[in-house]
DNA sequence: AATGCGCTGTTGCAAAGGCAACGGTTTCTA
DNA sequence: TAGAAACCGTTGCCTTTGCAACAGCGCATT
């Protein structure tokens, strides 16, 4: 298995993984399509990694509806002690979407000092510091774009994301429109309108899920 | 100085905090109000530990307006290396707000094994875990907040989430009206209206600061 | 005491956005 | 291959909400 893909483990042979799983008595586990991977409060102090599939973590609200709080794929980490959503009083659960496959590890033997001062244990939590700190950026550029008070500036705000990471006008967004609209909070045939109107007005070209943005906002092309 | 009394150090010994510093050479400095404590994109791979004072997170948009991301207290972290919020284009700064004290830190240091398998060192490092965890916990719940399509369903995520935390139905908001508002991203008279609305309709009762709000929606008290 | 500032509370108005509903297309699945 | 399911695009209607504006209050500073 290649480990080293996965970014938990990136950095890190391959063998040393192997020997980390042993150390650490990881037990690796397969799980078919709908299955609960784990359920947030009867987790104990377990981490789990998803090495192959995909999963999702969903939430029943209080009124029972399912949400799909985040999308996982190969290489994502999640656990109740890491503590991403903890205890609102909505109950958790990441769930297979397809077969999966998912190593899980204690959390406790994880951030335990090593006796041996290993070199990819530390590497290790470095990894999984990073992972835990793209999520917390990930939650930022949402609560950025959701801050934003009307439909277009929303559009905005994330188209403009958007081009920063693809460093070009042109990117590809990740979603659906329908989950676009999820994403940003709004009704769907309302951003559809919107974004209809900026269309008109040559704010923006889009092509299927090709999208052209050009302007900041019209004003402030150079910052500073 | 009582450095187990902040977060980043608890469970640590005094003593062993001082062999730290001398160790991994952190540096300490003092800043006055206003002062940049560190700017984003030239802070290197240092984290910062509030010892003393407050400190705000400031963001310059890419229209030059500045904007408040967070409140810090003694105790908190900060550092690009995080990532909390990293390159979205924006500029951003730590400032002082009153006088304040500093621990600077190399991220690297912080995160290499150790040759000695401190038990401290490990700790630290499990403490700072812990930290950016919380953080991703709060953006989570302001995301929870944000994604709620009308201002009255905003207020009874939030007074849900505030009941949680206080366990009681009585609470005490920890913003002033003002800036709730900001918090739940909505025009501040029209949440008062809303307000109103609710207090007619019995479903909370206001006085000041203190809240207290009684049904989870109306319907479903019970889960499950 | 006078002044100023920030927070609260309220209202009118116009625009924005949520909701519902429908039809057409693509994609998945049995 | 037929049917279902998901997605896209659009429109009408009516409520919600943002905006602007103003007044009262408490607190701090001079």
């Amino acid at each position: 298995m290649e480990y080293s893909r996965l970014a938990l483990f990136q950095d890190i042979a391959d063998s040393e993984v192997e020997a980390m799983i042993h150390c650490f008595r990881m037990r690796r586990a397969g799980f078919e399509s709908g299955q609960t991977i784990c359920t947030y409060g009867e987790s104990g102090g377990e981490v789990g990694v998803l090495l192959r599939g995909q999963a999702a973590l969903v939430r029943f609200d209080y009124t029972g509806t399912r949400t799909i709080l985040e999308q996982m794929e190969a290489g994502s980490v999640f656990g109740e002690v890491l503590a991403f959503t903890p205890e609102l009083g909505d109950c958790m659960e990441v769930v297979s979407c397809g077969s999966s496959e998912v190593l899980f590890m204690e959390y406790g033997h994880l951030m335990k000092r090593c006796e041996r001062a290993c070199a990819h244990h530390s590497k290790l939590v470095q990894n999984m510091f990073r992972l835990v700190a793209e999520h917390a950026r990930r939650l930022s550029r949402r609560v950025e774009v959701l801050s934003r008070r009307s439909i277009r500036e929303k559009l905005q705000c994330y188209f403009r994301i958007c081009r920063l990471e693809a460093g070009t006008e042109v990117f590809t967004l990740p979603f659906t429109f329908s989950a676009l609209a999820d994403y940003i909070s709004t009704d769907r045939s309302a951003m559809m309108r919107e974004l209809k109107k900026m269309k008109e007005e040559g704010l923006v070209r889009v092509d299927g899920r090709s999208v052209t943005w050009r302007e900041g906002d019209g004003e402030a092309t150079g910052r500073f």
